[in-house]
DNA sequence: CCAATAGTGTCTGTGAGACAGTATGAG
DNA sequence: CTCATACTGTCTCACAGACACTATTGG
C-alpha cells in the first residue's frame, strides 16, 4: 500500500457487560477466567476482534457472548472505550466495553475455553474477585442503565417476548432501586405506541394480566421526561 | 509473559469533531488532508494513539487537536467507536470519535503537517469532499450536540468564560436549529446553579446584558425535561 | 366470602411554552 | 424621544406522582 510507520499499536478488546432481571434482582453475566492475567477471577465475557471474522465491533461483542455463554443479547449498545497502559498487565490496552440487556435464562456454558459464565447479583459483586478494571466498567454501565431507564422502555428487553406490566414494573424497580408508579408507566406504553395488546393474559396470584410484546419493527422511543427523582 | 497468539490487530484511530458557534452558524474544526490516503480531502483532526505518550484515549484526542490545530477544547466526550474492514483503504480500521466544544477563534495551522485547518459550516459539508467516513461521524456528533443540548448546558462551551443569556441563546438556536424561549432558558441558568453573576456588562444594541460565568468546579447538571419537541 | 394483583379516575405539582409588559442602554 | 435588546410576571399545558377506587382472578 503505502509507507506507514507501523508504531507500536496497544491491545483492542471488546468486553460486554450483560444484564439481566430474575427475582427482582439485577444480575451481570460473568464469566471464570480459566486464562492467564487474572486465571480464577470474574471476568466480563468478551476478547480480541478477529479482523477476518468480524463485521465490526458490534459482531465482535455479539460474538463473544454466544462463544462464552451461549446468549444472544436482545439489546446491545456501546458504553464506553477505557484506555490506559497499566489496565492489563500485558501491556496498554484499549477496551471497547459494551452493555447489553436479555431476558433471563440459564447459562449453560457450552464452550471449554470458559470454566464457567453465570449470572451474579449486582450487590455481591464486592464480595468478589473481579479481574482488570471490570468492576468499573460494570459500575458505568449500571449508571447507564439506570439513567436511560428512566427516559425509555430500555428495560423490556429483560423480559420475555409477552410480558405484562406488573413484571416490567418489577424489573424496572431492580434497575433504578427505586418503586415507580403503575399509572406512569402504563401512559408510557400507551404514549410510546411500542407495544401491541397480546390476546393472551398471564395468572399472577390475583386478576391475570394483560400481556403486551413490542411491535414488529418498532424503534425504542426517548421519552422528554424522566421518571421519578 | 506467555503466549499469546498475537493474531492481526486493526488499526487503531482517535479522531475528533470539534464544534463552535460563530455568527449564528454551527461550525466544525475540519483539517485538509496533506497526507496519501484521502490526499486533498478534508478529514477530521485525529491520527493514532502513542502508547508512550498517551495516558489514555482522551489525551489522544487532546495532543491532536493541539498538534493540527493549536486548539484545546473546552469539553470533550467521547462519542462513538465505528469500525469495519472497508472504512479504510489501509485496512480493517477502528476509530473511536470524540466530540468537543470550544469558544471561536480563529486557527492559524502552528503545524506543517497539515495544510490548513478551518472551520467549516455543518451546512456546507454537503458541497465539499469529505475524507473516509467522516461525514458520517460528523452526522452523529451533530445529533448528540442536538440532544444533550435539549437537557443540559453544554453549549455554555461554545462561548468564553464570561457570556450573556443573549449570546447564549444564538449559540442553542444555532445547534437545535430552533427558536427557544428566554425565558426557559433563564429558568434553567438558576435552577442549576452552575453559574454565578459577573460584576461585569455586556453592550449589545440595547440595555446592558447581565454576564454570567461557570462556577470553580461545577459539574454539568442534566435536567430532567426536554427543551421545545 | 377474602386476599391479591390488575387496571382506572382524577387531583396535585413541576417545569416548559407563550407572550405581554417593564427596564435600561445607545443614538 | 425611539429603537433594540434585556429581563419579569403570569397564564397555560403536558405529563409525572400520588392515591383512592373498581375489576377480576384464585382459594
Amino acid at each position: 500500500m503505502n509507507t506507514i510507520l507501523q508504531i507500536e499499536k496497544p491491545l483492542f478488546t471488546v468486553d460486554s457487560v450483560l444484564f439481566t432481571v430474575h427475582d427482582g434482582v439485577l444480575k451481570v453475566l460473568m464469566a471464570k477466567r480459566a486464562e492467564s492475567p487474572f486465571e480464577g477471577y470474574w471476568g466480563l465475557p468478551g476478547g480480541f476482534i478477529d479482523i477476518n471474522v468480524d463485521e465490526n465491533t458490534d459482531m465482535t461483542a455479539r460474538r463473544k457472548l454466544l462463544n462464552k455463554t451461549g446468549l444472544v443479547p436482545s439489546y446491545l449498545e456501546q458504553l464506553q472505550v477505557i484506555s490506559g497502559p497499566k489496565r492489563d498487565p500485558r501491556g496498554y490496552s484499549v477496551t471497547l466495553a459494551y452493555y447489553a440487556l436479555v431476558a433471563h435464562q440459564n447459562v449453560e456454558s457450552k464452550i471449554a475455553s470458559v470454566e464457567s459464565a453465570c449470572w451474579l447479583s449486582v450487590s455481591e459483586l464486592p464480595k468478589l474477585l473481579i479481574a482488570f478494571d471490570h468492576r468499573h466498567i460494570i459500575d458505568i454501565a449500571q449508571q447507564r442503565l439506570q439513567q436511560k431507564t428512566l427516559y425509555s422502555m430500555i428495560p423490556v428487553f429483560c423480559l420475555p417476548e409477552k410480558f405484562s406490566i406488573g413484571q416490567l414494573i418489577k424489573v424496572i424497580e431492580a434497575i433504578i432501586e427505586k418503586p415507580i408508579q403503575r399509572k406512569s408507566l402504563m401512559r408510557r406504553i400507551e404514549a410510546s405506541e411500542m407495544f401491541e395488546i397480546s390476546n393472551e393474559k398471564i395468572s399472577s396470584g390475583g386478576r391475570l394480566a394483560q400481556l403486551y410484546s413490542l411491535k414488529p419493527g418498532a424503534d425504542i422511543v426517548n421519552f422528554e421526561r424522566n421518571l421519578s427523582l
